[in-house]
DNA sequence: TTAATAGTGTCTATTAGACATTATCGT
DNA sequence: ACGATAATGTCTAATAGACACTATTAA
């Protein structure tokens, strides 16, 4: 970024570049567990096997736009809670050439999950293990919605494992944990999602209260339909972060 | 990631490709306040303006690996704290090409950030202020040694609130905070560090009580020495996270 | 002895978990 | 009325801030 940028303006073709793409972890909630949406490898390297949806990052496109383009060709999605995660860029991380990736944390709601799937057949709702009886995470393993561990391709798995970080981390001071509710939810709801990302269960009566001292969440006053018992309130969350 | 990736493999000139930097936030402390090195730039564009010292991702290097040739040919220093901070990619951030670039985060103990300094004569030790009065940080101001603002070069001023935001952020559950001392320090050096970063002042008895309870901390059973008065037992940085 | 800082004891306010209880819905 | 879940009250344990106090060193 200084003398050394400046010769090579003169000559941009001088030194060999990697190339840079984006790869999306696309995280929904399937059946109370954390999914992300993955396709298969049709060709080599890693035929068969699992991928992130992603793609190159135009000349002329900020990282964050290219995400954004990435998110809607291949999910269909117009929008989406995005956000930076990691920058991968081991030499050997892709065999067939230099590739530096962003990955991007996109986070949705079972609507979006749905839209998703229903929009591009080839993506698979892959179930999130994490074995995170302690405290630091740890390799995750992917499941297909049958239950069968799946190979995940080039260094996704890491990817993946520090998606799932991230949201854990946070959880409790940030509003992730309602980008993969509906705009009306819950409380039981939310819980769930925390419990879900957590992979802990939580205090009933301490998550309602820290959830609404945080002024995060405000009643609506309209309840729940369709229930067998008693409706619960719907919230909706609030500004205050 | 995908079919497009094997396309381009035939064709690796197919695509303009971004350029790939690292660029160091080498942050240390100066006279109890966060302190960076930075470069002035001689040439255009941005002559005059500060700049963090970074370099080009070699075709055959990882991202750390080139963070770390950088921490070597530009500060002089063979190791440090290192991890990765956040992208940069927009479009327009060098008006010379395009260039993303992964920021990494470098913290030096006072004997790191005085032998960087005493190594080359071009970096300066430019003092951070952080208008975090609140809790959401906020635009940085960075002052020369004599208090003068200065000219940030790029996008190298969000760099910093990035890196400043981080430490805070990571201070009180990780070791970043140890990172900026020596092997051996006293209660009131770490508190001090504390209170550099966070901007606030801390409560003595429950900030020793905290740091001795999470077992970070170990006394070494030496002293400071050469004190004017009573001096304090000496501690050292230990395992459990 | 004194100045100055290191280090501690104790009280209180806040917050979170445990557990039981009350409230309210559909049937 | 009953089953089931929503929502809350209260007790207790853990943690952090406030503040005063004791300890220890050099001069």
């Amino acid at each position: 970024m200084n003398e050394d940028a400046f010769l090579q303006a003169y000559d941009p073709a001088a030194y060999e570049r990697p190339s840079v793409t984006v790869d999306l972890v696309l995280l929904g909630l399937r059946e109370g567990r954390p999914a992300a949406l993955l396709l298969q490898r049709a060709d080599h390297p890693h035929a068969g096997r699992w991928a992130l949806p992603g793609g190159f990052v135009g000349i002329a496109e900020s990282l964050d736009d290219a995400a954004v383009r990435v998110l809607r060709e291949k999910a269909g999605l117009p929008a989406a809670h995005l956000e930076q995660l990691y920058s991968f860029g081991a030499v050997d991380r892709d065999p067939r050439m230099r590739i530096v990736t962003i990955a991007y944390l996109a986070l949705l709601d079972g609507r979006a999950f749905a839209d998703a799937l229903a929009g591009n057949s080839d993506l698979l709702p892959v179930t999130i293990d994490v074995p995170w009886a302690g405290d630091a995470g740890g390799p995750i393993v992917a499941r297909s919605p049958a239950g069968t561990p799946l190979d995940l391709a080039f260094d996704h798995g890491e990817i993946l494992s520090a998606a799932m970080l991230r949201l854990r981390g946070k959880l409790d001071y940030s509003n992730v944990g309602f980008a993969l509710l509906p705009d009306r939810f819950t409380l039981r709801q939310l819980q769930d999602v925390h419990e879900a990302i957590l992979g802990t269960t939580l205090n009933k009566p301490a998550f309602r209260r820290r959830m609404l001292d945080k002024g995060w969440i405000a009643a609506t006053g309209a309840r729940e339909e369709g229930t067998a018992f008693r409706p619960a309130e719907l919230y909706r969350f609030q500004r205050p972060l």
